[in-house]
DNA sequence: CTGAAAGCGCTTACAG
DNA sequence: CTGAAAGCGCTTACAG
């Protein structure tokens, strides 16, 4: 930079003002200066700047999993807003574990991220973390109850309320549940979905019909296998993630059993591959699936952050009207029919 | 870290050392100072003493496409051996457009990271880029031929090669090929390998066997249902891509061709979804797939650039044994079987 | 409109 | 073994 102000004959200040395009330098120098830029074929040091003016224009973000379909595209999402706003994106892979995340965590604070978006894997620790006072932090996906901090979630329980309703709007009266984690608001909330619909239909939701499958496909896989072998299984499986869910496919299948003759299976999450490609719709039967908006999840946590980035900071209390909660929309394909006996 | 300094009573030079763990301070000191640093809850500041190194720790990595299995998995094997490294990764996303990737390449050099790791959409331009002189800069996946710089690819021209030879020995001989991009390596090498393996057994390649799949979902489902609805259909067809090997699977299935009873597929690239789970299983039939390595791509692409980031620089002229090439696996499954003729 | 100077938070010779 | 000082490459009041 001092080079370039001397080729150009302008003091550094002067270079600082065209780079960063500030008006009010006359014309003929910020020729020079240009010119002078490109004859040294400088680029300005971004790190040098991020110290001066104290802001990175970095945001980091840590996902619990990278070869994750959902968390995929909320990280497209992401990046794509966060791009033209000028922010660059540090993202990690937390693994689900609580130690990994706050490894990385505590990297993205040193390294001065100016603002953190987190699918935490243990979000009811987030009272007693050690965050940075002034790194905003916005919370997407899971949001431990009652957390009034920015957040984009999606509509898990009315999600599931809707699903189960779907099925037993078709006779099912048997129906079997796959949760996940019992202790994120995801697998909660879903559950509890699920429960609501059965209890105001009069169903009982037996306890050898739900299953733990703690979000991962050997545990659909297992949870299947069970459900399947019963004597008196059940006519239709709801499965609350989408691993799972190809588990629970799997077993379907190595068991012979027929989908959806013999049992109906509704997923959350569709798996989407390109767009206009599903895999849920090239399995045989194709999936019946709630979909969530991952790409959106992403754009908004974003814009969210963004916005605090910019607000004054004291400005609002980030109250509870922080919490965006996105709604889901059930894709109806050919894994759930009516149960055989009201097919008769 | 003056204030730090000050309540513990040393200058920063000691402060400095303490953090950084150098040897040689007095016991007693390191403890005032981790205590003082404990007290004012201080955090050393990545960015200044960025400036100050003129090292971020960071690599940049750009590639086409996150909704991608195979760009995921390479991604995970990047984190899993930077961070270890202490290195922080920029992932980026060209999807697949040279503009985009400029742009990305642009702000990695002006954030200073120390190396780069890219999946190139045009690496035939590397030549003519304006790269730093001094970030290294490692390719990987795609590479033009004649690359004589640090690159970690697969053997394409020999999977494709094995993959045609093992439809061959079969008893095929009307194998169509859905091709890439040809103006990738890997789409080039694949489609030679197939090329290499039907001259070499006297088999014709037929002008209207092969089509252009753009390593598209898209140009896999045109594709297939160009070539399924010939007269004088192929008995197998290769798939150069898993993209497009979906596309096709879904034209296989809409037109209702029993594979592999009247087609066989043989496609390129496995499609998992968790350790132990890929959706090639998951499919009726489950696919057979030449199956690339592609976290330990990540691994190895990683390993070299930090190998070059801190060795001399002077040291090797990066010569042409920095291109490392990994072998590939054929998963046999069940889509790929003898032709009918060679069944009666 | 432009320049000289201070300073962002660190590290690193250099003395002592 | 430790401290004082310079400097990494920028930006930003502050004069002029």
């Amino acid at each position: 930079m001092r080079d370039v102000a001397r080729l150009a004959q302008v003091s550094v200040a002067t270079v600082s003002a065209v780079v960063n395009s500030k008006q009010g330098v006359r014309p003929v120098l910020v020729n020079r200066v240009q010119d002078a830029m490109k004859a040294l074929d400088y680029h300005p040091d971004q790190v040098a700047r991020s110290l001066k003016v104290r802001r990175t224009t970095t945001i980091g973000v840590v996902i619990p999993e990278f070869a994750s379909g959902f968390f995929m595209e909320v990280a497209r999402g992401i990046e794509d807003t966060a791009r033209p706003a000028g922010y660059s994106v540090l993202l990690c892979n937390s693994n689900d574990d609580l130690a990994q995340e706050e490894r990385h965590l505590s990297v993205l604070f040193s390294r001065r991220v100016d603002g953190i978006l987190l699918a935490s894997t243990d979000p009811y620790s987030m009272g007693r973390r050690p965050f940075r006072p002034n790194v905003p932090i916005v919370l997407f996906d899971r949001v431990p109850p009652g957390y009034t901090g920015p957040a984009v979630v999606v509509d898990n329980r009315g999600a599931a309320y809707h699903a189960a309703k779907y099925l037993i709007s078709l006779g099912h009266t048997r129906i079997a549940l796959i949760a996940g984690r019992v202790d994120l608001s995801t697998g909660i909330e879903r559950s509890d979905g699920f429960r609501e619909a059965m209890e105001e239909a009069g169903l009982p939701v037996r306890a050898e019909f739900v299953k733990q499958g703690s979000f991962k496909a050997e545990g659909g896989y297992q949870a299947g296998l069970e459900l399947l072998q019963m004597r008196d299984r059940p006519t239709a499986i709801f499965s609350v993630n989408s691993k799972m869910t190809l588990g629970l496919f799997k077993a379907i299948q190595e068991l012979n059993v027929c989908c959806p003759d013999d049992v109906s299976l509704l997923g959350f999450d569709d798996l989407v591959l390109t767009e206009g490609f599903s895999f849920g719709e090239l399995l045989k039967p194709e999936l019946t699936v709630i979909a969530q908006p991952a790409y959106r999840i992403g754009c908004q946590a974003t814009e969210m952050l963004l916005g605090i980035l910019v607000r004054p900071r004291d400005g609002d209390p980030t109250g509870e009207a922080s919490i965006a909660r996105l709604k889901t929309e059930l894709y109806i394909r050919h894994s759930v029919a009516p149960p055989a006996s009201a097919r008769n």
